[in-house]
DNA sequence: ATTAGTGCAAATCATTTGCAATTAG
DNA sequence: CTAATTGCAAATGATTTGCACTAAT
């Protein structure tokens, strides 16, 4: 196996790499925590050589998102969180701390559904709401 | 069968019937729209006797999915959506128009999975994406 | 009278945008 | 030089809140 780089997984989806959207890609990667933007700003802004602005990270989030380099996760109202899994895959509320994680889409049956036939289904996302023990 | 009535509905729920809140009640169980707070300030509105504001609109929608009456839906970022069907159920969005139609509990395979156990499950809900025609 | 509910306007939060300054090719 | 990217600050959109006013017990 090799690592995963930052700076070619943009060269990759076709993002310029600037030393912002890196370290944004960077940080993502290296975390399963289905961040909001503001904690990515929080969390770059400290340990990085680059000035970084909140405009910045939005803008970039949705550059990333667009080239597919990551995924918008919107699990409660009001705020996205962002992922850098884009394999197909659900996800787990944690209900008590909102906590997001990863469900891979293998463990879950598939759903099958007798829907109308007007409706032409591309996909579908599951999410399980409970507790996540320890 | 009888027809489902507002203001008994909220006293069932424990939920004083103000003429607003009888009002976006009544408008909620007669759509299968899944309005925003907006939506829902400009349909009442107009047809309505009793003024109303967008403050309370949202007092009324958040008191409203507390006592269990209606349920709050997020299928997008940025903005709430309200069902009064409160049965088991989900979701298939239109990615074109943006319209959520609700897909009956029964009509897809149950999800079973296999997740680590420290995973408590209470619930889940799927959310089909695609296109809807006519 | 007391308490709950409403409306208004101001406040807040997440996100977006206009624009001037900066950087990379 | 030229075009893309960034930061700042102001703007926007959704939602919440403080407070005075009204309605109901």
């Amino acid at each position: 196996m090799h690592e995963i780089n930052a700076e070619e997984l943009l060269l990759k989806k076709g993002v310029k790499p600037t030393p912002q959207r890196v370290v944004i890609t960077q940080y993502l990667l290296s975390t399963h925590s289905h961040p909001t933007a503001d904690e990515i700003l929080d969390e770059v802004k400290n340990a990085l050589p680059v000035s970084l602005s909140r405009a910045t990270v939005y803008n970039t989030l949705k550059t990333l998102v667009e080239a597919g380099v990551i995924q918008e996760v919107v699990t409660e109202p009001g705020r996205s969180r962002y992922d850098a899994n884009v394999s197909d895959h659900h996800h787990f509320v944690d209900t008590e701390t909102g906590a997001v994680f990863d469900i891979p889409a293998e463990v879950i049956t598939p759903v099958r559904a007798t829907l109308d036939e007007r409706f032409k289904v591309d996909g579908y996302k599951v999410v399980f709401f409970g507790r996540r023990q320890d």
